[in-house]
DNA sequence: GTCATTCATACCCCCAGGGTACCAATCGCG
DNA sequence: CGCGATTGGTACCCTGGGGGTATGAATGAC
């Protein structure tokens, strides 16, 4: 009946996710027979079989896949809660704007005039991070805010849309498809992408979620990547202004449905900078829309 | 740097709520001056003070009333996770059903019916609460998949709605009131609420939250108060449709604004009973508004 | 059959978390 | 102003649990 204390979590989630006692215990820096221990503990604590066990092998029952899922879940609530904290206790508390790099719909200077202008506004501090490391960092608590591209993993997130715009494909200039002035995604068939898959590979929707590791942590290496003509790569329009090269061309593929920027903040944020911020950047938004489509 | 344990989040939550080392102490069931330890630890661990604390008043810092509010989610987060896992590991599984009894829009029977023809069915067993007690529920781990009345707390919830209908007041029938064939929220000014307060305190949108106590925990109780004309009662159409009797009046509130009944369920859920229940549920759903209103 | 691999058991030790006793600061009150 | 009551902190002890090492047992490869 009694709550699992975090240790345990740690330990079931290593030990889930290595399916092998040994290692698992290698990650976190102790010894095998302690942590067996810790997991049959924590087993009789719930009352429930997490793993099977031979001496071969090891596998998750149907009750240790959702704890693992759930214990991540609490975990990352944990540490969220940690890190909020100590941010809150600092002298100096600051907003901590969490974004990729050049991803951020070109608003991001206005925002931030916008934001700063505001009574509630603390001294803003940009926390950047591979592309789709932003909803984590929200979740871990490592950032208050963070512009994010749709669709991203929101779970825990409350969200704004700022803007929506079309996602272009990214070709080298020499490329025969660079010719023609608009694709589809079948012409793209057989390209690849940053990531390493294909570019037809079922998730043309921009560049990819977190996980499928990049090779490159920022755009220019990607863009270089792509002047050489062995990759192709979607970027939204915004991004592909800030990158214009000789040796890139950009055209848009009429099958891939637009980019959106949207705002992305934990659910139970009260916070008024996070909310003088959310206020500025939609302000922004909404005239940066007016400007470019005027009614 | 270390993640505190859940030990820890529980001792700060109850100083924080009792304000008071002794009283929090008793309630955890242990001796002061190792909880004044433990909070001082915890201090430590985050290097953030969380408390002010004199010989005579105890009071929240900032960073304190962060951790509050994040301490108690990650709580949550936790015995979800126990409650989940061991709700996974029985013999025989049930997809747990949280409800309101009564606020089922009258499609419970059906969605239960369409539910259990589907094969990812898993045996449904009904988990009655107190009315807004559901999405607590779900964020606990005590139940699977919920009817809710919107607007609610719907942090790390999904949700779908079903249903929405007008909200009536019920009345006495003896009310000068219920002569007239319908009415606006001042008519009701200065009536009692089943929770205690006036009817026009700026939450009109029918029952309230929790929190404030219900003096009753059924309907037909608080149906015994209104007839009996001591206070006025807020109900969505089809709750009122059980509740015909004749000492009641049910009159249309003008400027009330509709009631929707909604499926919610954890956000991260994997459950294909679930996902099963969703669709049953929107499936009878979007039968019943055909029936009612055939376009 | 033999060996390697891997998880479990047995046993030991240390310290962290809890208890008791006492101190110190603050407020109320005569 | 002094005394007591209240309340949080400090000092100290002690037990239990979490971690280590050594070893056993089961399984699969050859």
């Amino acid at each position: 009946m009694n709550d699992p204390e975090v240790r345990q979590l740690w330990y079931f989630v290593a030990v889930a996710e290595e399916l092998h006692f040994g290692r698992a215990a290698a990650r976190l820096g102790m010894a095998q027979p302690p942590l067996s221990r810790a997991i049959r503990d924590l087993e009789r604590q719930l009352g429930v079989a997490l793993l099977e066990r031979t001496t071969r092998q090891v596998r998750l029952t149907a009750a240790g896949e959702v704890l693992l899922r759930d214990a991540r879940a609490a975990l990352e609530a944990v540490t969220a809660a940690a890190r909020r904290a100590r941010e809150a206790g600092r002298v100096s508390p600051r907003l901590r704007v969490a974004l990729k790099a050049d991803v951020d719909g070109g608003l991001l200077p206005q925002i931030l005039d916008a934001y700063c202008a505001d009574g509630a506004a603390l001294p803003p501090e940009l926390v950047l991070g591979r592309f789709g490391e932003q909803p984590q960092a929200l979740r871990e608590g490592r950032a208050d805010v963070g512009l994010v591209l749709c669709p991203f993993d929101d779970r825990g997130l409350d969200r704004e849309p700022l803007l929506t715009e079309p996602l272009l494909v990214a070709l080298a200039a020499a490329d025969p498809l660079a010719a023609r002035t608009e694709l589809c995604l079948a012409d793209l068939a057989g390209r690849k992408l940053p990531g390493g898959s294909a570019a037809s590979d079922g998730r043309p929707t921009g560049p990819r979620r977190p996980g499928a590791g990049w090779p490159a942590s920022n755009l220019s290496e990607i863009f270089s990547l792509v002047e050489t003509g062995s990759v192709v790569f979607f970027a939204p329009a915004s991004v592909a202004r800030r990158y214009r090269r000789p040796a890139l061309a950009y055209r848009p593929v009429t099958d891939l449905p637009d980019s959106t920027l949207a705002l992305a903040w934990p659910e139970d944020t009260s916070s008024p900078a996070v909310a003088a911020f959310v206020r500025a950047a939609c302000t922004v938004a909404a005239t940066r829309v007016e400007s470019v489509m005027p009614s």
